[in-house]
DNA sequence: ACCTGAACACCGTTCAAGT
DNA sequence: ACCTGAACACCGTTCAAGT
């Protein structure tokens, strides 16, 4: 039989943009490459994704869904550790995930994935029948964990990649609450 | 006197270049593009920025300044609402002060407005003489507002984009902390 | 010192053509 | 249906040359 036709050309496409977004990040990712690298011609790829940000949406959409898994194998402030550590283990993709200006009305693929992801923070929140406003409660502890993983991402806590201020932050919520709300 | 030196073109290419930014995002922004808009070669540039990076590093720690100020203008909870404020008014210079990979250690200037950001927050925290680790106080705030403005603009609370959103949720952390700390 | 114009090695995307 | 090769209109960057 003929290798012409590849078989599962979508997936192998995927799997190189992959690897080179997680090795030289964004930036250094190109359709053309990614197709060389999949053995095929620089436009076969179009066959399968209409164009480069769709395939970058479903980079995206995967990701979601590993990290909706991630959360869904935890709960209370474990999760939260979870969902910084998944950032920290894949530093682009999570980028790819958020950073991108992936436009969520046009890929509504990617769109139910990360709701999904955020389905998970709410549904652990409602589990426990003390929290009155399960749905705020999550979007306060996404943002929390969100904007932590981001800026140690970012190099904004020199050297403070380790566990314990990841533990100790999300722990320190308690603390920032102390002093936010007072209104001068 | 000829026209031919543009006097400040550095300021011009830089203007030009943020505009297109705000207007199209990062992705809409060429160098070539903005040169022909500052009314130059598509090189002249190069004699004020040794590579692309260095102009968007520029206008990155522009807007690190900005925010600076900004914060420095409030304090408490409204220090937290501002943050969020600045990113929703100019998404696109946000996203380019944290969405891109610039790495820091290669733009001295980009480094030391992030830090000043921060040092804004830090001593903020370092006012309330009730705080006992004022710099772990201040990454749990940031880290709250900020990964709630990030995902904010990524429009993952859709229509929730009110100010009695944002200040509930950061009213929230509370409340979010009475469940997180909870270990099974 | 500051700017131009041509050139190089890339892109993403399109389109006619091949199997 | 699936893939190729040539072509188009762009990039960022470099370099010799002009004023």
């Amino acid at each position: 039989m003929s290798t012409y036709h590849h078989g599962d050309l979508r997936a192998a496409v995927l799997a190189a943009a992959a690897k080179m977004i997680e090795k030289e990040g964004l930036a250094g990712l190109s359709l053309r490459e990614a197709a060389r690298r999949a053995g095929v011609s620089h436009n076969a790829p179009y066959r399968h994704f209409p164009d480069r940000d769709s395939q970058l949406a479903e980079l995206a959409a995967e990701g979601f869904r590993r990290l909706g898994a991630e959360l869904e194998a935890h709960s209370g402030r474990e999760m939260g550790e979870a969902y910084v550590r998944f950032a920290l283990a894949q530093p682009e993709r999570f980028r790819l995930m958020f950073g991108a200006q992936l436009r969520h009305e046009r890929h509504p693929a990617l769109r139910e994935a990360a709701q999904q992801t955020y389905g998970a923070l709410v549904s652990a929140f409602r589990k426990d029948g003390a929290i009155a406003d399960p749905e705020k409660a999550a979007a306060a502890a996404w943002s929390l964990v969100h904007g932590l993983a981001h800026l140690l991402l970012d190099g904004h806590f020199p050297g403070q990649k380790s566990e314990t201020f990841v533990r100790s932050v999300i722990g320190a919520v308690r603390f920032a609450t102390a002093t936010i709300p007072a209104r001068p």
